[in-house]
Order: C-alpha cells, then structure tokens, then sequence
RNA sequence: GGUCUCGUAGCUCAGUUGGAUAGAGCAACAGCCUUCUAAGCUGUGGGUCGCAGGUUCGAAUCCUGCCGGGAUCACCA
C-alpha cells in the first residue's frame, strides 16, 4: 500500500529538502499538496511561498531546488516544473500502474475495515403516524440512509434506527376526524394506502377546525383564543388524556390506524430503497422522559409551576423556559426526545447519536441537550443533530394544508412512468422480458430522483424542480447509470480471453496515454472521498465525485478505442481500467444508496 | 428584535482545512453515429463570486460591518 502515501512522501520529503538545504527545521504544517490543476503538467503541486522565510530565495529559486532535491531523492518522481511559486511534479507511469494493478481486484478497495468499537447510532425518517410521507421526508430519508453507508465505509459501526412518532395531539387529530366523519372507512374498503387514508383525516380536522377559529373570531374571540377553544381541539387534547390513561376504546382505535400507516409506510420505504436496523415507538419511551422530568423536578433541577406545568429555566443559557409537562401532566414533543435519548445511551453506549431531522428543528436539539445537562445526564454532549436544508419548490415552500407538498409516493410513480416512456422511446432494451424492464424503469427512475437530491450540499436549502429532476442528461444519476452500462457492454464483448489475460500481460515500458492518467488519478483519489464524505456528513461529496468521474471516462470512451484497432496488450488494460472505474462508478453509487444496471 | 444559515453564469449547483486564468449541468447556438450503447462527445457565447473594508506573498474561501433571502425563538411535532 505504499503507493497509496505519495503525498505524505512528497510532505516528508520537502520538510527533509528544507532542513537539508536551508538548515531549518520546519513542521508539516507550512507544506501543501494539492492536484495539479490541470491547466498545468504535472500530477501533485507543492506551493513554495510558505518556505521563502525559510529559503531566503526567490519563489523560482526556491522550487527548483526543493524539486531538485525531491527528484534525486524520490524514485517515483518521473520531472518537475516551477511556474511562479507552484512546484509542480510528474509522477512516473510505473507508481501509476502499480496503483492498478496492486487495486483493481480489491474488493475492499477506499473502504476501511470495520471497528469493533462503540457504535454510531443514525436516527432518522422519523415519521408520524398521521399523514404520508413528502418530498420533505425522502430527502431526510436518502440523506440518513446514505450517511449510514457512508460512515460504514469509515469502519463505523452503525445503528439505523427509525423513531416513529406515533402518539401526540397529531395522531389525536386524524383520529377524531375519522370518528366523526370517517364513515368506517379502511385501507381495504377504500383502497387506499393506509398512511394516506390518515392523511385525509387529518386534513379533513385541520378544515373544520379552521371553519370554527372562523365562527369563533367572527362572534368577537382573538384568533388566538379562538385557536386555543375550538371544540375539535378541546375533543383532541381530551382524547390525548384518555390515551395517556390508557383508555381502552381509545387504545385500540389507535393501534388500528397505526397499523395503518405502518404498512403504508413499509411499502414507501420498500420503494425507496431504505431500512432500518431498529424500530423505535415514541409511545414506547414517552414515559421514560416524564420518568425523567419528575426525578428532575424531585432534585430541583426543574421548576413546577402552580398550575402542574413544568418547566426547564434556561435563561442562564441565554434561552427562555421551556415547558416539558402540560398541567394536565401529558408530555409534548421534548419530553418524548428525552425518554428516547436517554433510553438509546443507556442501551448502546455509542460514541455518537447523529439525528437526522430538518434545519426547523435545530432550537430545539439545542434545548433537547441543555436540558439533558440540567439534569446531570454528561452523555449529552455525544448528541448530535445533523440538519440539512428544506426542499423548496419552484413556486415556494411546500404547506401540507394548501395542498403544494409533494407527496412520495405520487413522486415516485411519476419518476417510473417517465423512465419507461424515455426508455420504450430509445428502443435499446426492447428484447427484454417484462420483468426486467420494469426493473430498469424502477432503477432509472430512483437514480434520477436519488442522484437530483443527494448531489446538493445536505446544509443547503435545494430546489426540487420536478421537470429537471426527471431530466435524464447531464449531472443525473441516470448519466452514471448510463456510463456504467456501456462498461459493463464493453467488458462483455471484450469476453473470455480478457478475463484471463487481463491484468497480467502489460508491458514493462508502458506508457500511459493522457486521459488514462487522469482517469487513474481520480481513481486514486477515491479512499479520500470516501474519507472525506465521512467527516464531513455529506452524500454530495460522493455524488461530486462519481460525475467527474464518469465525465472523464466518458471523455475516455469517446476519443480512444478499447476494443478494436488496438493491439492485444493495450485493449486489456483499457478493458481493465474500464472495469476499474465501473467498480468505483458502482460502489460510490451505492453509498448513495443508487443501484446500477447491466444494460440499460 | 435575538440566534442560526445562505447569497458564485439567465436557471440549478460544484468549488470546506486560504493557492495558478473561478468550474459543471440545464437553457441557446454550431458540429460528431457504415466503427466499443448518441441517456454520449466536441465547440461558442455567458461572471463586479451580494456590497464595503480588514488580515497577507496570495481571499469566492478567514474576520468585521452593511444589504438581501430563509429558518427559528409554541402547552405543534
């Protein structure tokens, strides 16, 4: 693996070249290797200004002869250039090859093993239980999926872990409403998938409650009042009692439309591509958190007001009160969070709790930890919320109540009916059988969908554009599905005799042709993105890098032949360095969470 | 108002630990399929990196202020 430190050399060495040549001892930290832009000859460029203090030369002088030096000393150093103060190396084709060859079969090739250590949990998805899953969701859903493959690519030991929110006033909502004007209506009478049947409901009680806050404001309420009086809320939070005494009509109305969504959303995920290692139920750990408060409330560390309500005082930390038991004694979203928190530290021990959930909600991990604090739990500081950005649409936000989200599951059939329509149109798949067209519809679709979300910076607010991201051409998932498909084609032509020969028979006074290298440097680069990618929670420096990737091989493909007008020696290796990339196409693809076809 | 965040080509986005002439895709225009999959490749036009200072050999990148967008500050989750 030695080829693999060609930049910690060439750091080494110039430490070595400027304590040689100047007697000055000199740390790591005045030295940086960077790609050669490409603008330039050369594979890996030192920037000589931070070294003139020490050389007391001009930047020209000072490169030549640091390169100098370097090149005498560095056996896979081929030439060097200065151009002003950038200190430009050639790397011999051999270091090159060796790479190739000593990689190309390694199955493990940029992933680290996996550790044995405490684990990392990912909480994400996260749904509740009273309406469908939305645009919102599959972002939130790629972005934790992802980032779980991502940091097993690390050697994390990883935790997926699905917290349904399956009790709360929300869920109370779309209860009453199919009481009252629900008719008996189920999943199987109607046909309807069960989480979006509960969203109808759920709409349907935001309706009529709106029409009372309007009754009440014009008999002379404040808005705010009227809110807070409508009879439906009043029946709601009444009905949050009774679950919360375990009521019994109540208990099972609810298990009956939990039921629901659940399969509902099994079948969206399915879809999706996602899974989980561990379910967790809110209305499972909600009592662990008012555990919680009340021995918080015995040790003075939180406050109980008057009317039963209790509170976390946080102005010290610059923040208000926060309220963690209504005086009904009911919890809220916090005091559910807790119970969670502390349940999952107590269970695991692990390193890291990462939660995926929107940028909406980063006061309230904020509140979530310094609560955890105030009640000494030291473990609070292992939390940590990883927010990403909205989605937007072209005309705005998306509102649940007018009716502009976008639903997942809606998206996705419209994904799959443009991807069969554009492939039946290119004509290439039309041998084959059904089945496996509509899995190459399913495919190219959910890459193209994947691929739009995931490229974005996850801190980003994005644009969802639903034309552009079925569009299949450019920086699309599809684009890299595509490229992968014409390596697999090229590698089945190239056929037997490849497979035997193939990484064995180069020449020893190979040369490498121009886009050869630079497919084989971005090849070589992938450990560190992978890397990088990890410590930096972030999917899209994956989907950065899988485009230039199959942008240069596709450049690659277009100008040089692999196949034909070759001799035997040189199509090997381009068949190889073809597989080569195809390997890395695939599993960075995969880190998306982005299957990849054979023929498309 | 406080806190946080973003502002790069007409549009969507890269460019994170300061480095060379700021890059892609889409859209527009012009080329390339008797030859390995044209869901591809090549070329042209398109920029005050929000504005103004500062830090230094060097700033889209770091600091300060301002302008503009967004999020949040619930007895919703």
């Amino acid at each position: 693996m030695i080829e693999m430190m060609i930049e910690k050399i060439l750091v080494d060495k110039t430490i070595k070249a400027v304590s040689k040549l100047y007697s000055k001892n000199i740390s790591s930290e005045f030295i940086t290797v960077e790609k050669t832009n490409k603008d330039f000859e050369g594979d890996f460029t030192i920037v000589v200004f931070p070294l003139l203090k020490f050389s007391k030369k001009s930047p020209e002088e000072t490169a030549k002869e640091i390169g100098n030096y370097i090149k005498s000393d560095v056996k896979e150093i081929q030439n060097f250039n200065v151009i002003k103060g950038f200190l430009n190396f050639v790397i011999n084709d051999k270091f090159w090859l060796d790479f190739f060859k000593n990689n190309i079969s390694n199955e493990h090739y940029g992933f680290k093993k996996p550790k044995k250590t405490k684990p990392v949990i990912v909480e994400y998805s996260s749904p509740n239980t009273n309406k469908p899953l939305h645009l919102g969701h599959i972002r939130n859903n790629l972005l934790g999926y992802s980032l779980s493959e991502i940091l097993k690519a690390n050697g994390k030991n990883v935790i997926k872990i699905n917290l349904i929110n399956d009790r709360g006033i929300h869920i109370c909502k779309s209860m009453l409403a199919w009481l009252k004007w629900g008719d008996g209506e189920t999943p199987e009478s109607t046909g309807i998938k069960g989480d979006h049947l509960l969203g109808k409901y759920y709409i349907l009680f935001d309706k009529k409650n709106k029409e009372e806050i309007r009754d009440l404001v014009l008999k002379g309420s404040t808005e705010d009042e009227a809110e807070k009086n409508t009879s439906l809320m009043i029946e709601a939070q009444e009905m949050l009692r009774k679950w919360e005494n375990a009521d019994e009509e109540i208990l099972d109305l609810w298990k009956l439309m939990n039921s629901w969504a659940l399969k509902g959303f099994d079948k969206t995920y399915k879809r999706l591509g996602i899974d989980f290692d561990k379910i967790n139920y809110e209305s499972k750990t909600y009592l662990q958190g008012k555990a919680l408060v009340k021995k918080g409330v015995e040790n003075g560390c939180l406050l109980q007001k008057e009317d039963g309500s209790v509170w976390a005082d946080l102005t010290e930390e610059g923040l208000d009160e926060k309220l963690l038991l209504r005086k009904d004694g009911t919890s809220v979203y916090i005091t559910q969070d807790l119970g969670t928190a502390y349940r999952r530290y107590n269970e695991f021990y692990p390193e890291k709790i990462i939660y995926v959930v929107g940028n909406e909600q980063i006061y309230h991990f904020n509140v979530l930890k310094l609560v955890l604090k105030k009640l000494e739990e030291d473990w609070a500081d292992k939390i940590m919320h990883l927010y990403y950005g909205m989605v937007e649409l072209p005309h705005g936000r998306m509102k649940s109540r007018e009716g502009t989200v976008v639903d997942a599951d809606d998206l996705m059939d419209e994904m799959y009916e443009t991807a069969k329509k554009t492939t039946e149109e290119l004509g290439k798949i039309d041998s084959f059988p059904k089945e496996e067209a509509d899995k190459l519809y399913h495919i190219v679709s959910m890459a193209a969908l994947k691929y739009f979300i995931l490229k974005v910076d996850p801190k980003k607010n994005m644009l969802f554009n639903p034309e552009e991201s079925i569009d299949f051409n450019g920086n699309t998932g599809t684009f890299i599905q595509y490229t992968y498909a014409r390596i697999q084609s090229i590698i089945r032509k190239a056929g037997k005799e490849y497979v035997n020969n193939s990484i064995n028979g180069f020449p020893e006074n190979f040369t490498l042709l121009k886009k050869e290298k630079e497919i084989l440097k971005l090849l070589y680069e992938f450990p560190g993105v992978v890397e990088q990618a990890g410590e930096n929670y972030s999917p899209a420096i994956i989907a950065n890098y899988v485009y230039e990737l199959v942008k240069e091989y596709n450049q690659f493909y277009q100008e040089i032949p692999i196949l034909k007008n070759v001799d035997k020696e040189i199509s090997d290796f381009r068949v190889a360095l073809s597989e080569f990339t195809g390997n890395i196409i695939k599993k960075s693809m995969n880190l998306l969470g982005i299957e990849v076809p054979d023929r498309m």
